[in-house]
DNA sequence: AGTGCGATTGACT
DNA sequence: GTCAATCGCACTA
């Protein structure tokens, strides 16, 4: 039973599949929910980095919250794509988040990715963190591109083509998923639209968000 | 050219 | 738990 364990929670065998355009929900809440389980995947010169979503957020159309609020801009632009481009952007100074699109082209919509259980890859993530506590890693949408080696760079790819970044499924259903209200906003604040892995312990958030 | 403000993090009490 | 660093972006003039 300990080795049942082992090949489910282990990067050991890990088989994914990428992650086709047409199996993403073509709603900014679905996707959010969905997302939780499937994979990040980066292929970089050092390997393959990968970390599972345990944590995301919906910014739906319409949301004053939303950096697509304000209308298409400069900054903004990839998140007008249709679902499953990454929109990556610069936040308070100091780190890179990444979002999916998920709305028709022209909308403006995405999830934002927020904590990642790492799967492989885990050496170079750390080299490129700065090896904090493995816990840290990629807990928090800041730390998760850090170690994925996500940035500028990638604002605007497809994330269900053939490029380096792209989302993968392994086949499986996650654990039971929470909702809260989403992290570091003010406006629509109320609203229940971040999504979590239960129990999982790379979800970022206070204890009481992750109830 | 100047202003205000974050979809965060790491350090610290 | 609290708090400030940090800088690109959007907006005003």
């Amino acid at each position: 039973m300990a080795t049942r364990k082992a090949a489910s929670h282990n990067s050991g065998e890990l088989r994914l599949r990428p992650l086709r355009r047409a199996a993403l929900p073509a709603a900014t809440r679905a996707l959010a929910r969905f997302l939780i389980g499937k994979y990040v995947v980066h292929d970089v010169p050092q390997g393959r980095l990968c970390g599972r979503i345990v944590e995301t957020e919906a910014y739906p159309p319409g949301d004053a919250a939303g950096h697509a609020y304000i209308g298409e801009t400069r900054r903004n632009r990839a998140l007008f794509l249709r679902r499953g481009h990454a929109y990556v952007y610069f936040a308070y100074g100091s780190s890179y988040l990444l979002n999916v699109s998920s709305e028709s082209r022209g909308v403006g919509a995405g999830v934002l990715i927020r904590a990642l259980e790492p799967r492989a890859g885990i050496a170079e993530m750390e080299r490129r963190r700065g090896s904090k506590r493995l816990r840290d890693l990629t807990r928090g949408p800041g730390r998760l591109a850090e170690a994925l080696g996500v940035d500028l760079r990638q604002n605007g790819v497809d994330l269900c083509g053939h490029g380096t970044l792209r989302l993968a499924s392994d086949g499986r259903k996650p654990g039971a998923i929470g909702r809260s209200v989403r992290i570091g906003i003010t406006k629509d604040a109320h609203r229940l639209l971040r999504f979590y892995e239960r129990g999982n312990p790379y979800v970022s958030g206070s204890r009481r968000l992750n109830h």
